[in-house]
DNA sequence: ATTTGTGCAAATCGTTTGCATCTGA
DNA sequence: TCAGATGCAAACGATTTGCACAAAT
């Protein structure tokens, strides 16, 4: 169920070719312009990625396809809004996208603010506590902060 | 072991009158300083808080205490250099900074942006995964995302 | 007298927005 | 055609920094 038919919320994240993408997009009622469709393979194509906005525009000028940092916060934030992307709130000022929209968490690697998984098996949240008065649980967030041993 | 005499890194966070702050300055070497003193009175003298520079900033002037707000940032750094507060990565632009060092994690009310300490004993992490080759774990930040019950 | 801290304003960083122009269905 | 996208540059909010001035030991 990965390239090309019926597509769920789910596993998006197999290699995903220039026809995948476009109708991935469509199929989230997003027009499959040029940037769009550019940026999507570069996201989708290479498996599960952590990428900031900067980081993305560099990688695609590399790629020579010319796209402005408005548009690609424009387009990651319509990828999000589709469910096609997650933010993941680790700390510092950046926001990094994460192309996993399961359920997972995540280590932050202080030495060099690098944002990577958690084994979803290797990690789970255990009792969750009582949300205060009038309030629901939306979402948990771990982030296991790690550095290099000295 | 509150206000005047000897004091560890732990429970800092007693009502403290204007001595204890002074005390309490001197002992992690910050010169007590007119505004030092004066914003370490509003952090530590009701209890736990969690707050943003901005809002220390506003705080600081309804009191008629004169502070510009690079120095309530540099303040709040010291101080969190100093042990006595720490940085809570919630989501937003925004940084906090949370009164109470003790290990524990945060509600985060979406609906007004406002962090709350989860009740120590009411959640616990459980396992915890293994980090990446030649890492070490330096923290667990969990994050709970609530929002007002619809 | 020295050293350290403070205020201000300008600088930076990540991100957003307004608006004229372009493009895909 | 024409709603919807894009690019650019300017606007923004949070935070930092450089430097002259002021205060603490």
């Amino acid at each position: 169920m990965a390239g090309s038919e019926t597509r769920g919320e789910d596993d998006i994240h197999d290699v995903m070719d220039e026809t995948g993408v476009v109708h991935l997009l469509r199929d989230h009622d997003l027009r499959p312009t040029r940037q769009r469709v550019a940026l999507a393979e570069l996201l989708f194509s290479k498996g599960h990625r952590h990428i900031s906005a900067e980081a993305l525009h560099e990688e695609a000028e590399h790629q020579s396809i010319q796209v402005s940092l408005a548009t690609i916060y424009n387009t990651l934030h319509q990828f999000t809004n589709a469910g096609l992307l997650r933010a993941v709130p680790v700390d510092g000022s950046k926001t990094y996208f994460d192309t996993n929209v399961d359920n997972h968490h995540h280590f932050f690697v202080e030495d060099d603010q690098k944002v990577i998984d958690i084994p979803a098996q290797s990690f789970s949240v255990g009792m969750l506590p009582e949300p205060p008065e009038g309030m629901e649980i939306t979402r948990v967030e771990v982030v296991v902060r790690v550095r290099r041993k000295s």
